[in-house]
DNA sequence: ATTTGACTTGTCATTTTTTGACAAATTTAT
DNA sequence: ATAAATTTGTCAAAAAATGACAAGTCAAAT
């Protein structure tokens, strides 16, 4: 499995864990987390925390960069998913999230004027 | 300006109250809203909620289905942004979300089995 | 210069959503 | 059959979003 896989987080981080032969308790001892929770995580019914990828990184010695890449290309697909927002429409967002870091940019050099 | 334009849902909305001289005021009341919250609206402090697109489609007799269009670029717009996704993630979260529709098929086949 | 109207900003209580935790049920492996 | 692993349901607590209102700025009109 490459650093960029087509599954869910949830089933990444399943993989992760068998992988190492963990059980939920394991691992969810290692994140502070409820084994059930991790469950439910693993299993697309509950997000998992942002803030808590550094600790995955960690205990699975992955890159965290790529970890957060894997974690936002997630977030984002469940939008898509639940928008049912179509290529198209994707391509449309995409040159909105363009236009919005223009305005940044304009923001910022208004600020330092 | 066209139905779909790259702008954030706060802009285009004050572009279409401004095209109809509504103040601000006007329009809240319209949408059974605090115009403070419209301003802020408007200014992307806060976002519009989804529930009051109909009602917006009312008020300016637009389609509801483009407007909705609008509506979910601009929140995947906005997510793609905060998370600084680049191009080349976002045609990874796509190829995600397509395994998540996947998913969905294959689980609807096994309810009706 | 003051008043008026339009808009913006800050704050806070309320509502909604998300999370953590635990118990109970189900599944899997031995 | 038993034990371990996992899943599911529930609920209180925490966090985030929303509604409401007061106070502020700004521009135009008087």
């Amino acid at each position: 499995m490459t650093s960029q896989m087509k599954t869910t987080f949830g089933e990444y981080i399943r993989f992760l864990r068998t992988e190492k032969a963990f059980t939920l308790t394991q691992l969810a001892a290692k994140l502070n987390l409820d084994s059930a929770n991790l469950s439910k995580i693993e299993n697309g019914k509950r997000d998992f925390d942002e803030k808590r990828l550094i600790i995955l990184a960690k205990i699975f010695d992955l890159n965290l960069n790529e970890l957060r890449n894997e974690y936002i290309t997630d977030q984002i697909a469940k939008k898509i998913y639940e928008t049912n927002c179509s290529k198209q429409l994707l391509e449309l967002a995409e040159e909105k999230a363009e236009y919005r870091r223009e305005i940044n940019k304009k923001s910022k050099k208004l600020k330092t004027t």
